[in-house]
DNA sequence: TAAAATGTATCTATCAGTAGATAGTTATAT
DNA sequence: ATATAACTATCTACTGATAGATACATTTTA
């Protein structure tokens, strides 16, 4: 892994936990084993690492949900593979959807960090809109809503009561 | 408004803006007309403000919401009410729930405040289980999970597209 | 092929600004 | 007189950011 992705994998950790002032050019590049202000050759400002980071994040969940059709060739049903993905999220890592962490947090956000979380909902609603289609659903786009909706707000309970069991329930 | 009062209410604003980080002594000092290190008369620590903030948000959320008999005894449906509250927070505030926001950024809390926010979902859940079988709901706290992560899941999509129809779709 | 130039990735040192917190002082109000 | 509520002044620690230097690798040129 290089330095820059160690950079992102460290800030990640922490965002996820805390939000995007959860990190700093210090600490990440201490865990790295680099000075902080070397940080800035590879970002110039924090704001550039947090918009990378969530387009990285974006790519690495989408890439993991896979297409739509070869899920349902597969005979399996969409909602179900999205639920699994984020629960993983919650599960194995033991923290919060980056995206949806950053998205309660809008309004403090750099442009470019909000712009790429807008692109992770944007994307995740096309994508549930065309699972629900391949089900059959009448109200794709609303059904898509009530989905990520209810994942993204299990999540959250779920770490402010630190019982994932809640999340369990709300996606049985 | 006492001084005590106005130091809340802007720390509330800007918490429910952007997490915990997201207000200083300094600022909510300034806006209210004192200096910083006057602050700490009121708050020994941040970390007593964060929660004493909390604790008052959470007294006044359930004050508001009323009790379920009555509601029931006014022949309305107890979820429509809580749905109704969370709208109010979101489109006349244009901001996050509080303790949603702070339930997300729960690991990098003191420990105080995270105790706070926990004991705001306790209340909610406890409120919407009753709420749940006064409806004749057959799992009762298996639905209060499901009405609090939508809710809270339905606000975060709204604040991180800005766009408040997310929110009023996922609860319609 | 040797020399010159450029690029990569890091360093040290430093900056101005902000963070929360504390000690000790002063004004006000009951 | 005492409690309340503010003040001034200061502290240490940390923030993101910048300037300039260094070592090394790669590329371009004579």
């Amino acid at each position: 892994m290089s330095k820059k992705e160690a950079l992102l994998k460290a800030a990640e950790d922490k965002v996820r936990l805390g939000g995007y002032n959860n990190f700093s050019f210090r600490e990440i590049a201490n865990e790295v084993g680099i000075k902080s202000a070397s940080v800035h050759y590879h970002f110039p400002t924090k704001a550039d690492l947090g918009a990378e980071l969530a387009h990285q994040y974006t790519n690495a969940f989408l890439g993991a949900l896979g297409e739509v059709d070869e899920i349902k060739a597969n005979n399996q049903n969409p909602i179900d593979v999205y639920t699994q993905l984020f629960r993983n999220a919650l599960l194995t890592d033991n923290k919060m959807c980056l995206c949806g962490l950053l998205g309660a947090q809008n309004e403090s956000l750099p442009d470019k960090v909000r712009l790429e979380v807008k692109r992770f909902f944007d994307l995740n609603l096309a994508w549930l809109e065309q699972a629900h289609i391949a089900n059959g659903e009448s109200e794709p786009s609303h059904a898509a809503i009530l989905t990520v909706s209810l994942l993204e707000g299990a999540m959250m309970i779920s770490k402010a009561l630190n019982d994932h069991s809640y999340f369990k329930l709300a996606t049985k």
